[in-house]
RNA sequence: GCGCCUGUAGCUCAGUAGGAUAGAGCAACUGCCUUCUAAGCAGUAGGUCAGGAGUUCGAAUCUCUUCAGGCGCGCCA
């Protein structure tokens, strides 16, 4: 048994269940939740209601008629009651609750990991920002989202591979190429011209001077095809190394780089684009080819221009063929930018053309980030070179702040970042909240081991002691670490967590006011510090998750 | 024009496969440090859930519609 509430609430499902059967009335499917106010019970089932529809009674009426049949020898109902439109409610004795204590001893780093995944294969693929430059502000959302819900995921059941898709290859490295050749040839004293359109940043310039201290300008004198080829390689290189720089300093590292010109080189893209056109979703038109959309309002999408270069649409939906095709998994998850949305339908549908399970393919979208400076819109591009890069971030608000921010709100939702505001911010950040609750906890810990009192064992304790409201508060709300997780892994929504941490937190602060650990009573001190240790014990395990430091001293 | 997303307290957002009296954090106001970290706590105030109609025991949640904002609709990625 590792979640205590799924454990009462399969027990309160049995009760009505044998309860509807005793009545004589056909099983029907109801639901046992939490109530949000305490005075309507512990658990609450609906079943009444559920039942109102097939049975034509009113609710009120079958719930008191199904609360007869119902056995209350069950070990933590205290009594059952019926109310208003027609719930069942369940109201318990504290014993569930204080096992909760016994269950994070026994469980620890492992409290709230579950197997709902059975083992299934799933990939996470994001961020795979273009290496022809820096990450930016959007990378950094995408990076913490996309890492969270891997780490979620792989505590939830599942064989989680974390992978980076390299566009090393098509239009955007033909500008990175000239970007670079004419940055060079500049620095070489050459009067090179620069196309606006090309990327303008000061990286391609310091790829470029890096390149000339390495090489000289013996370059500016080769065939331009022969230099843009070495340019090329160094600057994708460098930029690989400086992305997996700062992602690792951002705690994500990845099990696969996979690169886009791999698909080209084992002959993939081109066996792809073959199979589409065995298959019937393919054709020729005005020189080149296309894939014929799902329904006729949709336009169909170019595959192969005019020209013979492929587009990334059918690098990816190789790249996509090769996921589930070649290494076989279960699932695939990748995290997109919202601005990708139009993209879904057509690679769900370009994967059901090759005969893989559409809904294999999961995909997250995210809003981007907006950039203000102090309630003014900023508008980020790459091109310009006036992003704010991700390091320079993780080097302004700190690594914590950035992985517990970019999970506060649902992926879904709008995100303004106010860059000024976040630096000034720095104390009033949340995270500060939740890692200071963590501090406090171990401070009472390390403060009383001074004194020879350690965390006993549960069974040392005498767990009734325990029956402050706010010691009540911080046992049901560690109890819900494992429905959390569960609930953020089905969502694949981790700022569930970063909402959880923070309540988990506030609990904690308030029994903190509210009760003294270090007593003169050594039994209810004792109580109290299983308490406070498991406290710890699920803020850790909840921070691990989103990847923030659980610090022991603030 | 067509498609997707969003609209909840002054601001930023939650709201759990319809559930009970719509929540939290900032900001505002009032209190709490001789006691384990005040980066904290307790309390007050703040709402036509964008508007309208429908579905039913019951709607912020589902359907339809209007309005407002964002994004997408390239032989770009």
């Amino acid at each position: 048994m590792t979640n205590i509430k799924q454990k009462i609430r399969e027990q309160i499902t049995c009760a009505v269940t044998a309860a509807i059967k005793k009545a004589g009335y056909d099983a029907v499917s109801f639901t046992v939740e939490t109530p949000r106010e305490r005075t309507n019970g512990d658990f609450s089932a609906n079943a009444a209601m559920a039942l109102a529809k097939i049975a034509k009674k009113p609710p009120f009426l079958l719930a008191d008629e199904l609360k007869e049949h119902i056995s209350v020898d069950e070990r933590y109902i205290e009594r059952v009651e019926v109310a208003r439109p027609g719930f069942i409610n369940f109201y318990l004795n504290n014993e569930w609750l204080y096992e909760v204590l016994l269950l994070t001893e026994k469980l620890n780093d492992s409290y709230g990991k579950s197997n709902i995944g059975e083992g299934a294969r799933v990939m996470v693929e994001f961020v795979s920002a273009n290496p022809t430059g820096l990450m930016h502000m959007g990378n950094a959302r995408g990076g913490a989202l996309g890492d969270s819900i891997a780490r979620i995921l792989a505590f939830s059941g599942f064989e989680v591979t974390k992978e980076f898709y390299l566009n090393d290859s098509g239009n955007q490295i033909e500008k990175f190429a000239l970007s670079l050749e004419a940055r060079y040839l500049q620095l070489c004293g050459i009067d090179a011209p620069f196309d606006e359109e090309w990327y303008q940043g000061d990286d391609i310039k310091d790829r470029a001077a890096e390149f000339l201290k390495l090489h000289g300008d013996k370059y500016s004198g080769m065939p331009a095809e022969k230099r843009r080829e070495a340019l090329v390689k160094f600057g994708l290189e460098k930029n690989i190394n400086i992305m997996k720089k700062t992602l690792s300093d951002y705690r994500i590292d990845y099990d696969v780089w996979f690169r886009e010109s791999a698909l080209y080189e084992s002959g993939e893209v081109e066996e792809t684009l073959k199979l589409l056109q065995e298959k019937g979703y393919a054709y020729q038109k005005e020189g080149a080819l296309w894939f014929k959309s799902s329904d006729d309002d949709e336009k169909d999408e170019v595959l192969v221009r005019a020209n013979g270069v492929p587009t990334y649409f059918a690098a990816d939906i190789a790249y996509h063929r090769n996921k589930f095709e070649n290494r076989g998994y279960d699932k695939v998850i990748d995290v997109w930018g919202a601005d990708h949305h139009g993209h879904v339908a057509r690679m769900k549908y370009a994967m059901e053309a090759l005969g893989i399970n559409p809904n294999k393919l999961e995909v997250v979208l995210m809003q981007l980030v907006r950039l203000m400076r102090g309630g003014e819109a900023a508008r980020m591009s790459k091109r310009s070179g006036k992003a704010i890069t991700l390091d320079v971030l993780l080097d302004e608000i700190g690594i914590d702040a950035a992985r517990f921010f970019f999970n506060m709100r649902n992926a879904g939702s709008h995100f303004d970042f106010d860059l000024e505001l976040a630096v000034q911010q720095s104390n009033s950040n949340p995270v500060f909240y939740v890692q200071y609750a963590h501090a406090r906890i171990c401070s009472i810990i390390r403060l009383l081991a001074e004194d020879e009192i350690l965390v006993p064992p549960y069974s040392g304790i005498d767990a009734a002691l325990l029956k402050d409201d706010a010691e009540f508060n911080l046992l049901r709300k560690i109890s819900e670490l494992p429905d959390e997780v569960s609930a953020a892994a089905q969502t694949l929504e981790p700022s569930r967590l970063t909402r959880y941490a923070t309540e988990l937190a506030t609990e904690f602060h308030s029994f903190y006011n509210a009760c003294r650990v270090n007593v003169e009573s050594r039994k209810l001190c004792d109580a109290r510090l299983k308490l406070i240790d498991a406290t710890r014990i699920t803020l850790a395990n909840v921070l691990k998750l989103i990847a923030v430091d659980a610090p022991e001293k603030m």
